[in-house]
DNA sequence: TGTACATCAGTGAACGCGCGTTCACTGATGTAC
DNA sequence: TGTACATCAGTGAACGCGCGTTCACTGATGTAC
């Protein structure tokens, strides 16, 4: 059972957890303030510090969930899929990340941003959030390419990610780009569609 | 001929772009101070908004240099190339910039930290520097699918840059992936290498 | 159950710092006659 | 060529601001007896 202190805490943490998620989701990363959370969540600036050792500690719980959700999306949209043909899974999987991205941008891109900034080690809960979403692709791609072994396996899905990664974050920086939407969908299509006609990987 | 005074002014924005580039070459953008800028060139901090509005548009003259050194390390090694075969002129774009990045990380970085970092419009001269970069890239891409319209291919251009792009980004982000060098490059290949066999592009 | 004491969450004003940018001043260069 | 005046680059101290973090204080909760 909890004491009333713990019970509190969690209270305020889950309080500035879900304030610095709302915040994040309507004015991203840099919008991000300690006395606006404060305030957002009816407590003091330095309360804040009680239950997070500082700022990036709220940012990468934040993050955690985030991380949690797009996984969440991709699952879901391949298990709505009635098709046992791995590209197809594939390819789902690289429009369902590219439409997170869309209906997300400034929680995803708050992923990204973090990295960047901070100095200090990424946390192992991270890393394995990380990884997870990695073998969700990494499955389909291994039944595709059964006789690959395991390393090689996941250098594939790392550049698969990356490749769709890549296209979404250019896509979507708009100052640079102005790509239309479905232009994104068929250019991830392009790069997951050539899989399966090419058996032999050098 | 210029005068006295022009000729100064002149000689003091090349020692501020010069300057500045090594500083982001050795510290990256967020080296860029004022202050350091100034004592570093020799003129006083004033001097420097003489000459250019504000800071951003100095990192941005710095950033047209890079993509300029850019697209000049992928042509060279291109040329270098002893063969008429598209895919493989199109792999050793890919791992040109690789290697460019891998090389110039920080001034690398910094061409993609600005964008995100700054809300004024992008200048003409940088889009028009990011649009020769892809055009070099959409030449092999063009004689590779001669039948292709100019939209499309310049949509398939755009789409293998982000995807080797996206492999060199998170491939070079250490603290995440930690991916051994010549496996970006297998990624980028990997990536590429499909290109030939599959002349069917949906 | 009641009292005394200890602990530690909660408070928010204040600290501190980094830094871009400005601005009143000076001095060199250019122009007019 | 020489003189008077105008212009504008160069100066750097000072402004201003945003903001994360701290810290001395208070008050609620928990513990010991």
């Amino acid at each position: 059972m909890m004491s009333k202190v713990e019970e509190k805490r969690n209270v305020l943490r889950k309080r500035l957890v879900k304030v610095a998620e709302d915040t994040i989701i309507a004015d991203g990363l840099s919008g991000i303030r300690a006395r606006d959370l404060a305030s957002a969540a009816e407590c003091s600036v330095g309360a804040i510090y009680n239950v997070f050792g500082d700022l990036t500690d709220l940012i990468l719980v934040v993050n955690g969930r985030t991380f949690k959700r797009l996984g969440a999306h991709v699952v879901d949209q391949v298990e709505a899929l009635d098709t046992q043909d791995e590209v197809t899974i594939l390819t789902t999987m690289g429009h369902a990340y590219l439409e997170f991205a869309e209906k997300n941008q400034n929680a995803w891109a708050a992923l990204f941003e973090v990295e960047m900034t901070t100095d200090q080690e990424v946390p192992e809960w991270y890393l394995t959030e990380m990884r997870k979403l990695l073998e969700i692709i990494a499955a389909p791609l291994g039944r595709l390419f059964p006789e690959l072994e395991q390393n090689r396996l996941f250098m594939f899905t790392r550049a698969l990610f990356s490749s769709v990664h890549g296209i979404v974050l250019l896509g979507l920086e708009k100052r640079v780009s102005a790509v239309p939407r479905d232009h994104l969908r068929d250019m991830i299509s392009f790069v997951l569609n050539n899989l399966n006609k090419n058996p032999q990987i050098s």
